[in-house]
DNA sequence: TTTTAAGTCAATCGACTGATTTAATGGGTG
DNA sequence: CACCCATTAAATCAGTCGATTGACTTAAAA
C-alpha cells in the first residue's frame, strides 16, 4: 500500500492513458456526444465495456480528464514564455504569449492530433461548454498575460474591449481546429507548420486590437 | 391537387413549421446530437413520436431543412445589399455585404433566437459539418460578393489570403453564436443590437485583411 | 353521399445506451 | 508458498433510440 512501486497502479495508469488517447481520437473523428462510453472501451481493446465508467465515472468526467491533460502542458508553456518576455513588451508580444503556448502544444502532439477539434466542440456544445471555460479560463498565467496585455492596449470603450477579447479567443480555438482538420484529412494547409499558423493568428489578433472603432450611429439601424 | 387551397397540405405545412421551430430551439439549448427525434416530436406536441421521421426522414434531413430555411432569407438579404452597393466600393463595404445579411437575419428572429448557436454546432461537429458547408458556401450571391471583395484586397500571398478568409468566416459564425448565447441567458451584451455587433465584426475583419504579413523565418521555429 | 388518400396516432421491433452485478485474472505481500 | 485485492472480463438490467407497422381522422374529390 505504501510501497513506491505498485504494479497494479502502473497497469491501471497505463490503461487510463490508453483510454484517454482512444477517447480523444474518437471524439475528434465522430463527435463527443455521438461516441458512447462503450465504443470507447471497445476501441481501447478493453473487453470490459464499462472500463470508462470504472476509471473515470461519467462522460463529463472523462472529457474533463482529457481537457486537463492538455491544459497542464499549455499552462507550462505559457509560464515559460511569460518568464522570458520583456515586461515592457508591446501588444504583439503579449498576444503571442496567448497564442504560441497553444500552437506549440498542438505541434508537440504530432500528426494527426485531435485536441484542437475536441476543444472546438467543447466550445460550441451547450452541455459541454462549461467544462472548457471552467478550467481553461481560470489559470493564473493566463490572467497574468491578459493583465499585461491590457496595460499595453490602446484606449477602447469597455464593450469594444470585451468584444475583441472574445474574438481573439474564438479565432484561436477555431483556427487551430480548422488547421487540424486539414492536417487530418491530408489536405493542403495554409501554413506549413504550427509556428507559421501562430504567426498568422498573432498578425490578425494584433490587427483586431488596433483596428479603428466605428462609432454607433445616433439613430441608425434597420427595421423588420 | 391543382386546387389553390388544400386543407391537408396546409395542416401538414403548419406542423412541419412547428416541428422545425421546436427542433431548432431544442438543438440550440441542448445540442444537436443530444436531442432525439422523439424528444422533438413530443416537445412539438405531436402524439406521434415518429412525427419527425414522417415529415423529414433522418435527423440529417431535419438539420438540412432548418439550415435551408434560414439560408434562404440570408441569401435574399445579401442579394439586396449587393444590388445597392457601389461596384467601386472598398474592402469595408464588401465585408459588410458578408456580415450584415447574417446579423440582420438574426435580428429579424427576435429574442431569443437559436439559429446562430445551431450553426456554430454544425460548424464544429464532424458529422454535421458537411451539411453547413455544402449549402451555405455555394450560393451565387456569396460567390459574387467574395469575387468583388477579392478584387479590392491588398496583394497577399495565396496562403495568407486563404487563412484570412477562413478567419473571417469563423469570426462571423462564432461571434454571432456568442452574442446569441448572452442574449438567451439574459446576460449583458457588448453591443446593444445586432447592427452594432455587425459593425464590430466589420471593423475586425477589415483590419485582418489589411494586417501586416509577418514573413516566415528562414529556419526558425521551436523544437518539441 | 361515398371514395380516396394525406396526415396523425399508438404500439411494437431490434439495437444500443449507461449502469450494476458477478466472476476471473494476476501481480505484490506476508 | 498462499493469500489478497485492484483490475479486467463477462453477463445482465431497465431505459431510450430510430424505424416500421396498421388503424384512425380529416377533408378534398367523385
Amino acid at each position: 500500500m505504501v510501497s513506491t512501486v505498485d504494479g497494479r497502479l502502473r497497469r491501471a495508469a497505463a490503461t487510463r492513458e490508453h483510454i484517454l488517447d482512444t477517447a480523444e481520437r474518437l471524439f475528434a473523428e465522430r463527435g463527443v456526444v455521438a461516441v458512447s462510453n462503450r465504443q470507447i472501451s471497445e476501441a481501447a481493446g478493453q473487453g470490459n465495456t464499462a472500463a470508462v465508467g470504472y476509471h473515470f465515472g461519467t462522460k463529463a468526467d472523462l472529457v474533463r480528464a482529457i481537457a486537463r491533460r492538455h491544459a497542464d502542458d499549455i499552462e507550462r508553456r505559457r509560464k515559460l514564455l511569460l518568464a522570458r518576455t520583456d515586461p515592457a513588451a508591446g501588444v504583439r508580444e503579449w498576444v503571442a504569449c496567448l497564442v504560441r503556448p497553444v500552437t506549440e502544444h498542438l505541434g508537440s502532439l504530432g500528426v494527426p492530433s485531435w485536441y484542437a477539434r475536441f476543444g472546438a466542440q467543447l466550445a460550441t456544445d451547450p452541455a459541454l461548454r462549461g467544462i472548457l471555460t471552467d478550467q481553461a479560463l481560470t489559470t493564473p498565467s493566463l490572467r497574468e498575460v491578459v493583465d499585461r496585455l491590457n496595460r499595453r492596449l490602446p484606449d477602447l470603450p469597455l464593450e469594444v474591449h470585451a468584444e475583441r477579447a472574445e474574438m481573439a479567443g474564438q479565432l484561436l480555438v477555431h483556427m487551430c481546429a480548422e488547421r487540424e482538420r486539414a492536417l487530418a484529412r491530408g489536405a493542403p494547409t495554409a501554413k506549413p507548420d504550427w509556428h507559421g499558423t501562430a504567426t498568422g493568428l498573432i498578425d490578425a489578433i494584433t490587427a483586431i486590437w488596433h483596428a479603428e472603432v466605428t462609432p454607433a450611429e445616433v439613430a441608425g439601424g434597420e427595421a423588420e
